[in-house]
DNA sequence: AACCATTCAGGTACGATGTACGCAAACGGT
DNA sequence: ACCGTTTGCGTACATCGTACCTGAATGGTT
């Protein structure tokens, strides 16, 4: 595409179906797009190189630069149609809890099936409608309780700062274990294992021992860890909107 | 490498300097993390190439792999070596929240010098001595305080998370650009400027466009608004600690 | 002093990758 | 029937991590 158009994917109009003479086009950016998520869904984001999806479409590489300006874009675009699948009501229902609450579920959902979704969500900062969507919703949770919007801002943000990286927790060792090539029983036994076996024995970090040994939390199921660890971030944005209100 | 071990970079020990027969390493572990480091910091870490970093210490590729196993367990020490520069104090003072305080402004001063620390940190899960150091120092931090160990390590990680993303805001669009070779300014005047006038003239994300148009933080100097974000972090962990013992 | 087992240096080579370039095929309007 | 436009996609190139291998350096043993 050499420097033709440095433009946002989102500005960028998609190829036209009826649009006077030429060729018309056989695929579409959504199902370049739906591609790429399957086998980023089963082989991790590194197998969907340009070559394996278009290979998936039945065609050759050079033809997906027809709808995807770069990969950089498509990544984009994965994301986008991730974050779609995240559902929520077309208004917030009033207790900003239960919404703020949704939101951090059914993203850390759509985190869980795409397990490369919130690796590329922080690896590059990206703004498509679906991902807006999801936002706005979250702030218009917090609107109408006094707050000011950067307060709102903030708050909003740490719900997502820790959905993504409770996510990460939970798929970080099978995602590297993956990368790596080995299973992950094996990576797990093997490889961490031993390492942390040797931090706690050695004595010099007794704290980070006690979070891997007296740990409550750690035998619960990953479902419930989560709410766990929200209902914290809930319960200290919750103060401060009660402290924010009456000052 | 094959697949003759898979362990933990921080279990492999280094040759070592006298140990019997053979030729003396000519460089060392520390050297090469050096040189890998020298190199992302100004060009970035996908410039840090194996043959680049070789070339920096005036030697062939291949000779790296005799200190490093995996260009992945570099990454790991380039990790490291980066945290190795947050400075604290043997022991926390007793006050946790200036102690908190002390480790996120330290720990996004580092990420600042290096710019893709935080992408390494978040990318896949380590755990460096230098990592667990001051990790061990912020959980340190909250002890005596009558909270478990639970409470403990999620109040830490509210912060860890707070400060990576916020570290990721501040420097995500100049990494974005220069991964695009772009300059910065333009890049910001030209790419994602008109992209977000599009979605506030749109209208259809009224929130999200008050918290770009109303901010009052926004037009503070980076540095203020980072603590403005971290004080509230640490509002809402401090009135859960009350909480929480007098429970 | 001669030899040898051991270790490091680093060239060559392979299978990937993203993508620039260019040409042939398909299509609607005239 | 022709033509301008657009798509499909093969070829080619620079670059990557790294497996493999040869040769040079080194210190202990004889």
């Amino acid at each position: 595409m050499s420097d033709e158009e440095l433009i946002s994917i989102w500005m960028r109009p998609e190829r036209q179906e009826r649009s006077g003479p030429g060729r018309r086009p056989g695929y579409s950016r959504q199902q370049v797009t739906r591609a790429a998520v399957r086998i980023a869904d089963a082989e991790g984001v590194d197998a969907a190189t340009m070559r394996r999806i278009a290979g998936e479409l039945g065609t050759g590489a050079m033809s997906l630069y027809r709808y995807v300006p770069r990969r950089d874009d498509l990544f984009d675009l994965m994301i986008d149609m991730a974050m779609s699948e995240v559902d929520l009501p077309e208004k917030p229902s009033g207790d900003w809890r239960s919404d703020l609450s949704l939101v951090a579920h059914r993203t850390r959902a759509a985190g869980q099936r795409h397990p490369w979704l919130i690796g590329l969500l922080s690896g590059r900062p990206t703004l498509g409608p679906q991902l807006l969507r999801v936002h706005e919703f979250a702030l218009d949770a917090l609107d109408g309780l006094g707050l000011d919007i950067d307060a709102i801002t903030s708050f909003v943000g740490m719900v997502d700062d820790y959905v993504h990286s409770a996510v990460r927790r939970e798929i970080g060792w099978l995602e590297e274990a993956r990368r790596t090539g080995l299973d992950p029983e094996r990576w797990k036994r093997d490889y961490i294992g031993p390492y942390v076996r040797q931090i706690v024995a050695s004595g010099a970090y007794p704290l980070f021992s006690r979070s891997v040994l007296e740990s409550r939390t750690a035998h619960l199921a990953a479902g419930e860890r989560f709410r766990h660890g929200l209902d914290r971030v809930l319960n200290g944005i919750g103060a401060q909107i009660a402290s924010d209100i009456s000052r």
